[in-house]
DNA sequence: TTTGAGAAGTTCATTTTATCACAAAAACAA
DNA sequence: TTGTTTTTGTGATAAAATGAACTTCTCAAA
């Protein structure tokens, strides 16, 4: 079962929204509140459990804790994660420091850089340097990793990180990653969202719909 | 003319990869490589000129220099762009320091918190009180505001954005924000970025597409 | 038990988005 | 000139996502 990568986006929102509604003490809740929450429509959420099968009550809608244990499943939330993190500059700095991360289930094990000058091997989250990339990623089975690093840097640490086995970049070089066909990646780049947002404030923005991450 | 999100972070797309094109000495450029770079079709690509008038020769393709001003324009960097930070945790720190955006003709005037330990009023890139958030934007005319503080806060501080006149905001916050309709609100949410590679990744990814920030 | 209302689940139509395919234009060569 | 090639620009077509509407089930109250 293939699936789209907007209604995974949705899923994330979807379980972030019921995670505040269980801490205000919900214990049931309706495709409408759900869809308020994450700024849809309720056809759109009751369409999108029905794809992966989640079923409610006809009349009392959902169960909030089973539905957060259902999508946390589907989304591999269930067990810890890990992710490593290449480029230790501003960002890659502040993502270590990040502590949002550990609330849903993700651990960053390491940093790693070129300049041995911000080698903190003691740490408890280290940062090591890219020699050490490979074998750690390998014998530690890390699978996702976070680049960023300069982009003159981001192909070549990109093809280290494919070649050492990762399978997923999340990407803050503002280049375009040609991957392999068994790796997934995802950019973020913090120009081009800000372009968006000075192009449609520009344009006097008529009620743009806000957009997934 | 009313614009489609996607086509403006193409266009994005297609600005970055001219730069590089123009950097390797490129003075004229097809669709079909553009298309390669930013990982579209060249249908794409034409079309997305098509409706922005953008217009080239029907057998020599653009000219490099012409398309970024051409784009440039259209994405509003022509002139500098006003932006201040609210939040200077990991994240909004990390992005006071940045210093990708200069090149982009992004400026950040000021940071903002609400922690007095945090407050350097003196520096070149001051970061101030949020008590001086509105008449700090009034005064120097700023409509883009990034927001990184914690999700509890960032609903008020959304809030006293919109209030002060601010038409994008760029968040940071893992919630959902509700803006005034003549705001335009863009998120992004690492939780949820790494969620979506998690996904893929434990679905065993064929070949997703990269996609947008 | 019956009835009515509320909400899930599903189908269908609409709208949006991307791809394809081809005609028209430009450049070049003979 | 005239023909050939190359690439644009766009209309038509296909695919995908969305939203509205309908059906079915469940619960609660009379």
């Amino acid at each position: 079962m293939v699936m789209n990568r907007k209604c995974i986006i949705r899923l994330s929102r979807y379980k972030n929204a019921l995670k505040r509604l269980k801490s205000l003490g919900f214990v049931k809740v309706f495709s409408g509140n759900l869809a308020d929450a994450a700024g849809v429509t309720s056809s759109q959420v009751r369409k999108d459990f029905s794809l992966f099968g989640i079923t409610g009550n006809r009349r009392g809608g959902y169960r909030v804790d089973e539905l957060i244990e259902r999508i946390s499943h589907i989304l591999g939330k269930n067990e810890l994660q890990k992710v490593v993190i290449v480029g230790m500059g501003n960002i890659g700095k502040a993502l270590m420091r990040y502590r949002g991360f550990e609330a849903g289930g993700i651990k960053v094990l390491a940093g790693f850089d070129i300049d041995p000058a911000k080698y903190n091997k003691l740490a408890e989250v280290p940062i090591l340097p890219l020699e050490d990339f490979r074998e750690f990623v390998q014998s530690h089975g890390v699978k996702i990793a976070i680049l960023a690093v300069p982009d003159v840097s981001a192909h070549h640490v990109s093809e280290l990180m494919i070649s050492a086995g990762i399978k997923g970049i999340l990407n803050f070089a503002p280049i375009q990653l040609r991957g392999a066909d068994d790796v997934v990646v995802s950019s973020i780049n913090l120009e081009v969202e800000l372009e968006n947002l000075i192009y449609f404030v520009n344009a006097g923005a008529k009620a743009e719909p806000e957009i997934e991450a």
